[in-house]
DNA sequence: GATTCTACTTGCCATTTGACAAGAAATTAA
DNA sequence: TTAATTTCTTGTCAAATGGCAAGTAGAATC
């Protein structure tokens, strides 16, 4: 695994000096999960915040019809983290699964409130990852209203082409809001054009 | 204006000594708006957050089209912010309007900031209100997935009913990704039965 | 009180999306 | 390699939602 990965991920999310990311780095711990494995189950409390340096993981729940949904999928580098289960220090009611093998750094939730307590930079970082998750969602949310199924497609895939290439698509068809028969039909459509 | 409503309203997000809360409090600059006056508009930078105490307000945006889109609805008491111009300093996308007269707590980012520097339990508050808000949209975001129009409108009727009698059809619509066509249609189906 | 404006409803028809089922293609397991 | 499983596509039909326009009701303004 790569720490200078994790290093210039903490530096685009705020400029701090290089060896405070780098001391910020060194809390967390690499850990390397198989496809199929599990970061954290519904009913579970949150007990680590993840930072994904490569591979690929979506988090699910179900509908009212016991059918799974998934909502969100994570492509590195980036934090996956149920916000309100790590923070609040309640179950969850998402399931966090590897889609593919992962390399992923952990940080405890105990180490978290101990940073976040001694640094203020490490707080600053946390800040930033919070409202720059928050307005991913926000603009994600924007999108469900604003944009046709096509077009939410279309824009997942200029955004996120790689997505495409490692995850199935009825799993991007959940998450996009729609049947995997509809983005099916929409794929045709615009191949046909 | 009565600023108990503040002090309580802190005391519901995060638990904190009354006298803490009391001196939070005091940080806030009561204001009046009328109805249709503007918090925030776009392209603007967010200079202050608020705390909405009495009335309604919305943010807005326009789709491709340039039809309005209602993108939130704010109901009393709650904090009414835009995350990422407030926390990032950047331009905003969407205008936040009064919908009724409002009574409104503001407390400038230069105070903020040094709250957030001097006093851990206003960070605490402040993270609270953050990972709070990312769980309501979060929630709202599954509700677009898995929920049709019906069950999305249902469930906010439930949970705000207050919104219904205070607010217009076509914005509320509009919040809940429908036309007001389809929303009167819905309403219709259901009175029926 | 009359006028204007806005919100809401409704009818008609088109489009989008879903439900279900069958089959093809690709991947995984034996 | 073969078999089993999963993913993806496609057909048919139904349901949900939208676009547009007309008409009604209610609120705001003069």
């Amino acid at each position: 695994m790569n720490r200078d990965i994790l290093i210039r991920y903490f530096s685009s999310i705020l400029p701090i000096p290089a060896e405070r990311a780098a001391f910020f780095a060194d809390q967390f711990v690499p850990m390397e999960f198989l496809k199929n494995d599990f970061l954290l189950k519904e009913n579970k409390i949150s007990k680590a915040t993840f930072v994904l340096e490569a591979g690929y993981i979506r988090s699910y729940t179900f509908d009212n019809n016991g059918v799974e949904v998934t909502t969100n999928i994570f492509s590195a580098p980036c934090f996956v983290n149920d916000f309100l289960s790590f923070f609040k220090q309640k179950p969850t009611s998402e399931n966090y699964q590897c889609l593919t093998p992962c390399k992923i750094w952990t940080m405890s939730y105990e180490n978290v409130q101990n940073c976040f307590h001694n640094y203020p930079e490490f707080r600053e970082l946390g800040r930033m990852m919070l409202v720059t998750n928050y307005s991913i969602l926000h603009e994600r949310m924007l999108g469900m209203i604003k944009d046709s199924a096509e077009n939410r497609y279309l824009k997942l895939l200029s955004k996120h082409p790689e997505i495409f290439q490692n995850i199935p698509l009825k799993i991007i068809a959940s998450y996009l809001g729609i049947t995997d028969t509809s983005l099916s039909r929409i794929r045709k459509e615009i191949a046909v054009n």
